[in-house]
DNA sequence: CGTATTCATGGCGATATGGCCATGAAAGAA
DNA sequence: TTCTTTCATGGCCATATCGCCATGAATACG
């Protein structure tokens, strides 16, 4: 079975934490194909600037976006490239899910 | 940029909150390499039965495990076969934020 | 039959999360 | 300097989550 230690599952668990919100979902497809500012993501998420960056602190505490300031923007960028295949594995899942609901609809 | 309907990244975000507590990592690490009624992940979890009981119908609500019954037990099982890849992302997350904090200290 | 075991669910309290508003800091423009 | 823009943070409230306890359903065993 080759059990972790609970700290791992915790480190883990505070990723998939960072990921598990619309929002921020939204805002990492936004950021995938180069950096925005907050002022170019609050209008795509459709919330209160000050809700858009809290959602950003989320993802930068995680690690998995960074900030860089310029003058008075902040522009924030994904830090890590193995996204693709995360959300292959969730739209698996999703895939997944759907073809059953339709297979018992059928029945 | 490309960006989804707000209902694909609400689908998204269930399965990646699903994932988002230590005790259903933990779980489905136990059920890596088969199937595994309540009554042992419950020690292995260390939580109350209830608890675990319904960390398990968080899992198959997201169409992540699905369960067989055999007399009075449940059997559980992981339905998904990408699940490996998905830890490889979340521990390169992980890998690289503690190399940064490492970083960090030797400055 | 009665009893024991296994599991799911409702209830409840404590805590965490998410939203907006208001505010403040920092940088640039006038 | 003063005003504006951009962003982060604290406060507050509504809601969600998580833990345990208690209970009930279903099956197996005497």
């Amino acid at each position: 079975m080759n059990l972790k230690s609970r700290r791992q599952y915790e480190a883990r668990a505070r990723i998939a934490k960072a990921l598990a919100h619309p929002s921020r979902l939204l805002i990492l497809d936004a950021l995938a194909d180069g950096e925005r500012c907050v002022c170019e993501l609050t209008p795509l998420v459709g919330a209160d600037q000050s809700t858009v960056s809290k959602h950003l602190a989320v993802l930068r505490n995680a690690g998995i976006v960074e900030d860089r300031k310029d003058g008075v923007m902040t522009y924030y960028r994904v830090k890590i490239c193995c996204l693709q295949g995360l959300w292959q594995c969730i739209e698996s899942v999703l895939k997944q899910n759907f073809d059953e609901q339709r297979a018992a609809m059928e029945v």
